[in-house]
DNA sequence: GATGAATGAGGTTTCATTCAT
DNA sequence: AATGAATGAAACCTCATTCAT
């Protein structure tokens, strides 16, 4: 009955949890929105009641893996981009290597916060923040290119950052299955190189 | 029942399954691929049965809604850019004014075309297909673009192609609440042309 | 195709509905406020799925069912009443005699009424009107009594209807099952008899 | 783990059966036999394995609910008509007075006692007795004033008491909300009075 | 051909109970 | 003895599909 004991009951659930999580982050590779709460209790080996233990609700675990997913595709680009503040052309080649790679990992929670059933899980302002975050970040390397002077004059950040945020999605999704992602990294951040490097 | 009798009910049977289409298009940009075939009827004012004379099943229906919407918008976009077949500027402009009027238009098709489950639906060839459309199209604006010369070098079609319809999806889901579709438009394209424009 | 036909197609479902009343009503008495959604439809030999296309959700069956009851046993009440309106010692033993038999036959309704968990079903002015409707039928009756100068002078008509009533079901629950109800009707019409009579 | 320990903990033991009783009295005023074990062990602040180890499954819960609110119902009636043994019009003021005090201290319980539901809990020997407890207390009361000649000759001890405890809940449910319970003591008793006085 | 009531499989959720700590 | 996380049976409810009218 010691301390330790109990921290490691606590450490029971906190297993589970994310047990739970990861598997559900799998399920909804699969079925999006549409994953269903006894397939994941069922896949991560715990009775549904503890899934309802740790998550309330469909809802609250759809909203779970929805931000856990955002976060972690926020910081890993934000880890990959880090480096680079004052190298614009590095920085956007790492930005679109994390961008494609995340692609990849969290493709259907990236179809998903387009999905207009998602009013159903985030208020509107949240779910404007889901979208913003990646904006910021983008933008924020464009601006500095910019400012730095590598970069074209005039760009309007915003917009390029929607029209790269678009394109991994766009690349990955019609060219992901027909050619390695690094070789597509390559292709996709030279053209975009193009699109914002002074002429 | 007379002859005449049944031609009005054929000409009712006519005029039912576009309603039901037409309802089902506005249900879909609602509740995408969990649009409910009683609701459907329901807005359409006819009873379920005659919905399913028509479409046969759910899958059908969901089938139907997206092929005809892939049909449209790609008439469309054809349409805008024919007139323009030896004028790459304004074929490019052209197709970036119907890009983001159709991303505007079925939104909701175009979430649902990168959805998982969409493999439930279509056989991958036509599910490949489906995409392979769009790509074309653009590509070919592209590439005889490069070709006249007025567009930069060794271009990557399929790569510009696939950050254009990235670029559509992406400025509008992120920019179209906050300016006016001619705007981003005039913008966009700009910001295009200088990716794809000889230097 | 015809009329007659249609209306035929409606007609069971409204014996449906019906039967689905009469076995709920049926399980209440056994079940009360516990009563299984699932085990009404299968008495009834339907499909869970009609029972809810008739009640929309269980608490509107049980609505139904308490509704239902207490509308029928006031029917009754007033029917076995309505001949005495000027003999109010006949009155009164109409009162007791359907009193009775009302308690009898809806035994567990009345039981629900006085229920906290009601309150989860009606809204309190409702719940209110419920008991109202009893009290203002049976103090009408003591009313014209005292009216007529046959029953007791000064006496509070709300508090003597509350007290038959209860005596209704203090009487049906402690000696029903020990003697038969007509000679409860006998008794207990003679006690309250002295209960109000001029002295 | 000392004796000394030990006894503190059984000191905690008897503390905590106590508090569990008091609040599941409490939640069965909210709602009745619905009430929730886990809700029960939350509010008196122990878990729920502690509410397991002292009343082993719920019904059991349930049934000590019950039978301490009856004893104790009973109990105080005991004790307000005792000093008036010789005393008839003395013992049906107090015992109305009693009666309606129960009545609101313990609504929800006497409520139960007739729920259909109840045959789940006791045999019908115990569940006889619950009642039985009641009205031969009552009719007691009723017995002694007649023997005493203060009362009428020829009533029904079962059925006055009968008639007597429907009262207690039929006047406190109708007219509990809307006026002082010491104005009801005064003319329900005086109500019954004239139902028992000899003429 | 059209209708919409009926169906019931299959999903979500609750909650009494157990048991490792 | 106490705890509360885990369990899963059993309840509720939805909705695609059928079929008698």
């Amino acid at each position: 009955m010691s301390h330790v004991e109990r921290e490691c009951k606590r450490a029971d659930a906190v297993t589970n949890r994310a047990r739970l999580l990861e598997v559900a982050l799998a399920a909804f590779a699969q079925s999006g929105l549409d994953l269903e709460v006894n397939d994941i209790a069922a896949r991560a080996q715990v009775g549904v009641g503890t899934l309802y233990r740790h998550f309330g609700n469909r809802e609250e675990l759809l909203r779970a893996i929805i931000s856990e997913s955002v976060e972690d595709a926020l910081a890993q680009i934000r880890l990959a981009i880090e480096p680079y503040t004052d190298n614009p052309r590095a920085a956007l080649q790492a930005l679109v290597s994390a961008g494609l790679r995340v692609q990849q990992q969290y493709r259907s929670v990236f179809v998903v916060i387009r999905d207009p059933r998602l009013a159903r899980l985030f208020d509107p302002v949240r779910r404007e923040a889901l979208r913003t975050q990646f904006v910021d970040l983008i933008s924020g390397v464009i601006e500095r290119g910019a400012r730095s002077g590598i970069f074209r004059d005039g760009l309007d950040y915003e917009l390029v950052a929607a029209t790269i945020i678009g394109s991994f999605t766009g690349v990955f999704e019609i060219l992901g299955k027909h050619y390695p992602l690094t070789e597509l990294e390559q292709r996709l951040s030279q053209l975009l190189w193009t699109m914002v490097a002074r002429a």
